[in-house]
DNA sequence: TCAGGATAGTTTTAGTTAGTACAAAATAAA
DNA sequence: TTTATTTTGTACTAACTAAAACTATCCTGA
């Protein structure tokens, strides 16, 4: 059993944390639900997004925009080549490296997803001012800050 | 190619998105490592501290207040047992149901885990007054339930 | 009472995730 | 050059995820 004290010391975040994991929740459910109505699982659309109107890039690169680690990203590739959305060549300075670009095919599924998709997320936030939503942001950013500090003590 | 027009609209809410993404996945990985080090998963300790402190409860309920579906609980409460942390047995009156609990075991790990992992996310925000606290909680809620609103049209 | 529908939990399927180990290639050091 | 280290991407494992199909049980209304 806690002290008191201890007790509300614990307790002192735990509106905060729980508002943040519901409002991302809530994001996720809202752009999860429209890319799957495309056929794509959230990584995938993640993955043509970050393609389109590019030339293509590494896997490494392609990783680190996404957020998507190396060995998960292997998987997500795999199953985008079989849709024929992708392709992946040896790059000929590094033959370590692939070369990951859109198909016709896939260029053509980002410029109809894409648009979509950003969109009607964009639609939750209708009402909001862009002085608002200036706002808000920075108290995210305040907020993973602070995060951040703690992550790395 | 979007007009400028739908480019900028596709575009305000972005940074904001991507600020709210950021954050979660910075108080994911702050609880998540804590959580690690005592050797349970992030589902799993979410299954132990509902536990904690009840008699125990139906999947249904325990499904419902963590937030992990049916099918996905069955395999956690799974892992659990095997570790001996919880008892699951047929509820006498609805042979249906299965009443869940923790063991003398499971109610250890409880008081060894809880405590130690909320205090260490708690400590995110030491800097913090309880006022900012309060006014970044409110305005989550703001952001939550534009998003829901979305959600439901 | 008994047929139809609702409910509880499991199973199945397809996909994502982190983490580890690994092989091949590139780079740095001796 | 030969050795050591780093980097790039893949393979594999254990775990989690949602969604849908399935099984067993319960309940309700004719």
């Amino acid at each position: 059993m806690n002290t008191p004290m201890q007790q509300r010391s614990v307790t002192r975040s735990m509106a905060l944390v729980r508002e943040l994991v519901r409002a991302y929740q809530a994001f996720e459910q809202l752009s999860s639900s429209r890319i799957r109505s495309h056929g794509l699982t959230p990584p995938q659309f993640d993955v043509i997004a970050t393609l389109g109107n590019t030339p293509g890039m590494s896997c490494k690169e392609l990783s680190g925009r996404t957020l998507i680690t190396k060995g998960t990203l292997t998987g997500v590739l795999d199953r985008l080549l079989d849709k024929g959305l992708i392709s992946r060549r040896v790059d000929a300075n590094d033959r370590r490296s692939l070369f990951v670009a859109l198909t016709a095919e896939g260029e053509s599924v980002f410029r109809a997803t894409f648009p979509d998709v950003t969109s009607h997320c964009d639609g939750a936030f209708d009402a909001m001012s862009d002085e608002e939503l200036k706002q808000i942001t920075a108290t995210l950013a305040g907020l993973r800050a602070a995060i951040t500090a703690k992550l790395e003590s």
